[in-house]
DNA sequence: GTACAAAGTTAAGCTTGCTTAACAATTAAG
DNA sequence: CTTAATTGTTAAGCAAGCTTAACTTTGTAC
């Protein structure tokens, strides 16, 4: 039974391994959980010792088999406990992060599992990140691109978005983006690396901050 | 911001302190929490520190208006959770409370508030005990009487449960016993202090050890 | 390759919330 | 009242999970 801190560190090596080089660094395990290097490398050998991580020293941190199922475990509650604020208690999709964080940690097996029967068995949260399934299997993500890396012309769905930046969240309610919104690429600029798209008849210009967090699907004509 | 483990001591020594004596002893909060007593001397002084208890040594312990207040609020989240999983995700009457022992801790006001809001601000949980509203205050309570001391010939209704045995309520479930039951009281039994009731048009008898955790109302014919 | 900067680790120490063991106060019995 | 049992407190110590500071390894620039 991990403890609290343990799953945050679980997950958060997880949300590293999985990208490009399969294996964690302390210091970005650090950074994205506040918390001092050293503290890291010491749970990266208590984590060890249980069989959750394999750790060489100077060399990173990357999750053994039982390690990852852990981390799905919390990222399935998290994701769940997102989506069941939202449908059934009505938060917003900038507040459930935050309250998902914390109550991950706290809730049976048998409870994540009546929240999911509750939503009937939901593929995606409502940031459009998989929900792992019980067993530990991960729904099929579409094909998806950076919205800083599509092509001028096109037209692409938003269907992804990092859920830990609220205040990106805001933005894009403010501007009236969500899930599924749809956008014509009308411009790449190359100054500032800007992109000008075409969403539900005006024209608006997205930052490279904002498009290098959101993920689009392309649609076919 | 009390911590996990203090709000647990103050839910505890609120429970005993509004009892006869309005001061609760080290070793029933020792008792009740399952720690041991010299746990409880340490953390009492912490607690008075912050103005949270009053504390005099081997005197006992008494909550402050203040501390009063910080109990109210985890007990007011307790028992929302409660009802919130019954109604909404339908969990068993004897499967809250240990859910709720967690997810009291790790709530938001926000969150606690909407869960009050979806139930349409209800004043009782699904034990019987009030639910304290936002601003302090508990709900009145109905003339209270512990099944073991009833009158014979006297009909009354069930209306609170001890929640924090779940053997009881499991007892109860299966010999049928809700809260509002009816029961008539047929036979007050001096050997074992057992009573004989009326319940359902069957006859049934329940110890000492049930009445003594049960309350009741009489009702008016 | 050397030298220096950056990243990672170890060491020492702190806080919280417990434990057990030794000691002190209170209470109950006679 | 005195004494013994009960109850409560203090002291010492431990584990978890952090911190900062000192040290080590690795990577980079020349
Ligand atoms: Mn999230
Ligand atoms: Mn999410
Ligand atoms: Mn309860
Ligand atoms: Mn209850």
């Amino acid at each position: 039974m991990p403890t609290i801190s343990k799953e945050n560190y679980l997950k958060a090596i997880f949300s590293y391994s999985t990208e490009l080089e399969n294996n964690a660094s302390t210091s970005r395990i650090a950074n994205h959980l506040s918390i001092s290097s050293s503290a890291i490398s010491d749970m990266a050998k208590k984590l060890s010792k249980e069989g959750l991580v394999k750790y060489k020293k100077y060399k990173g941190i990357m999750l053994t088999p039982n390690g990852e199922k852990a981390a799905l475990k919390i990222i399935r509650r998290h994701r769940l406990w997102e989506l069941f604020l939202i449908n059934v208690l009505g938060l917003d999709w900038s507040e459930v992060h935050d309250e998902a964080e914390k109550l991950e940690h706290y809730s049976s097996d048998f409870l994540i599992d009546k929240i999911d029967e509750f939503l009937g068995n939901p593929d995606f949260d409502p940031h459009g990140h998989p929900i792992p399934k019980k067993n530990g299997s991960i729904p099929e993500i579409p094909n998806v691109i950076l919205l800083s890396e599509v092509e001028t012309n096109n037209k692409y769905e938003l269907i992804r978005v990092n859920d830990r930046d609220s205040e990106l969240i805001n933005y894009l309610k403010k501007v009236g983006l969500k899930l599924s919104s749809k956008l014509e690429i009308v411009d790449k600029v190359n100054y500032d690396n800007s992109i000008s798209v075409m969403f539900k008849k005006k024209n608006i210009t997205l930052s490279k901050k904002v498009t290098d967090n959101l993920f689009v699907r392309l649609i076919e004509e």
